[in-house]
DNA sequence: GTAAATATGTTTATTGGTGAATATAATCAT
DNA sequence: ATGATTATATTCACCAATAAACATATTTAC
């Protein structure tokens, strides 16, 4: 289980150094991939199979399914931590996450994220985000 | 599996560097055909062939089924890596992906495809995959 | 045949990815 | 608190991948 949040810097070829206490857990190979709300999620190997099973059944001839398995695998990149523990993120998921130089990492139980410093203080002040709020939804919701 | 997204140039005689992460998987030589929404698919040879044996049993009595295996048979073309890892796409491709200098290809799991940058913009900008519709088939896939 | 056009091959330059080294900061043990 | 250890940040240098330019074939049209 992940859980915690940290912050990193991203070096200016695009590499993140993932926080030490989650290292053990992902592994060294693991997949990286475009997320909701404007940030990365990291699935760990076994994880990305169960799901990449399922994409590949997804049928081409279906408009929806075209777009959406699209957006999956090239949205997709296999990681491996260089001997110093780092990532590299290509291009097109920086962007995706608006991930520039400051950067968090977040532990959310099976997977962890990974948010630009902005973004994820925008997220966390959203006035629409009010925990009370949401716990009364989550109530309805049966937790 | 082919994952990613990786930007390269198609020269002025109309080849294309196929990236470095997929030629293992590629082999040397395989099939480029005319694609949905106006892009190119790459296949292997083996993900060729279960693609033509399901082509085949369509029945030639429906109109619909011949014109979808009249498109993918003709549009077909054998492709192979030069020296330098590049490839050479008919011009009859080209012109249907709207190929010219700058291309996209990416990595969909059991294929690849190539687009012109152009194309590969404006599809995802266009509403063919909301946010909303990603975390509903997210949801049904259990991720 | 020859010239033009197209295809194929080679060379060089540029970019971007990778690894290593060093510096700084944080954590831990005593 | 102090020094030792680990984690993170930054920089540099090298190598591989790609882009661009150029050269040589091969085909096609006349």
């Amino acid at each position: 289980m992940f859980i915690g949040e940290y912050n990193h810097t991203i070096d200016t070829k695009g590499r993140l150094n993932v926080p030490s206490k989650f290292r053990e857990a992902l592994g060294d190979h693991f997949i990286v991939t475009k997320g909701l709300d404007n940030c990365l999620f990291v699935y760990p190997i076994n994880e990305w199979s169960i799901l990449e099973n399922k994409l590949k059944q997804l049928p081409m001839t279906n408009r929806d399914a075209r777009a959406f398995v699209r957006f999956f695998f090239s949205g997709a990149t296999e990681c491996e931590l260089d001997n110093q523990g780092r990532i590299r993120i290509p291009s097109n998921l920086r962007d995706h996450a608006f991930l520039e130089k400051e950067a968090v990492v977040i532990g959310v139980g099976t997977r962890l994220e990974i948010w630009s410093q902005q973004q994820w203080t925008d997220y966390n002040s959203d006035e629409n985000l009010s925990y009370d709020d949401i716990a009364v939804k989550m109530q309805e919701l049966g937790i």
